[in-house]
DNA sequence: ATGAAATCCAAGTAAGTTACTAGGATTTAA
DNA sequence: TTAAATCCTAGTAACTTACTTGGATTTCAT
């Protein structure tokens, strides 16, 4: 049950575009520096991002990427999803898919999993971006004597 | 984010014990058998799930698996738990280790795979094998006329 | 014009994981 | 004695992950 590096990593910089939003756009190498991930990994990252309409990119010198939407109109869900497809802890819990579960009427695990389906999309929906800079700054202010 | 097989199969198989409580020692075979799995795989399943006592085995003909406890002391969590480990988005918020983020202070994801580990760990651990059966018996209920 | 800084794009790949299978040895009831 | 069952150790094909390699292209600044 862990995320793969694409979901962690594509928030981390997310955050970071956030963190740095209305700042013009935000070259590739700065994220990839500031979160010690190798910049091409990233790159490809990024550019799902980008397909999904969640980042934009300003090509050649001074260029870099920026967010298609104010934080606060982002959530981690559009994210994660965009990066690792739709949560569920078995496939037979897809909203996409039928139900390609061997029991006919009634299989004993399978509303187990649509809860932690349901449970996780709860905790990602209901977060921001915003949410995630706000915190970051009033932890830094926390920091302060 | 997908359970694996073993997560899976585990607990169809420890429903099945569940249904079958008191009743005696039910082969693996019938298991295998009800649920469309391989019965050198279950096998080798059925072996963790006893090393951490959630089921005793009885060898020899007419041998089979049958649970330590009674279905309402054994929840969805803990099988669970002995299959995969313990439940974490991201190695940072295991509970066994340490902090081995780059970040120092703060980390801005980090809350974020607290609250989905959190929100999961609620779940799995507030349904009992007991809780399986009975929604499985109102279903064959409903299905009386 | 030229160079540097950046995005864009397509493959390849080593290591690890998953979901099994194969092939037995051992135990026990009838 | 036989059949039914658990127990045990390896092997393994296919897939996934987390990258790396090697460029081509675009744009700003001088």
């Amino acid at each position: 049950m862990r995320l793969s590096t694409k979901g962690r990593y594509g928030l981390k910089a997310m955050f970071e575009l956030a963190l740095n939003d209305g700042k013009g756009p935000i070259p590739l190498r700065n994220i990839a520096d500031n979160q010690n991930i190798s910049e091409h990994y990233l790159e490809q990252l990024i550019s799902v991002l980008k397909k999904g309409n969640l980042v934009n990119s300003v090509r050649g010198s001074k260029g870099g990427y920026m967010l298609t939407k104010p934080p606060s109109k982002i959530t981690v869900g559009e994210v994660i999803r965009v990066l690792e497809g739709d949560i569920a802890p078995s496939d037979c819990v897809l909203d996409t898919k039928h139900n390609n579960c061997i029991n006919e009427g009634y299989c004993a695990t399978k509303p187990i999993w649509e809860k932690i389906r349901d449970s996780i999309n709860g905790v990602i929906d209901s977060i921001t971006l915003a949410d995630m800079v706000e915190d970051h700054h009033k932890f830094k202010k926390q920091g302060d004597t």
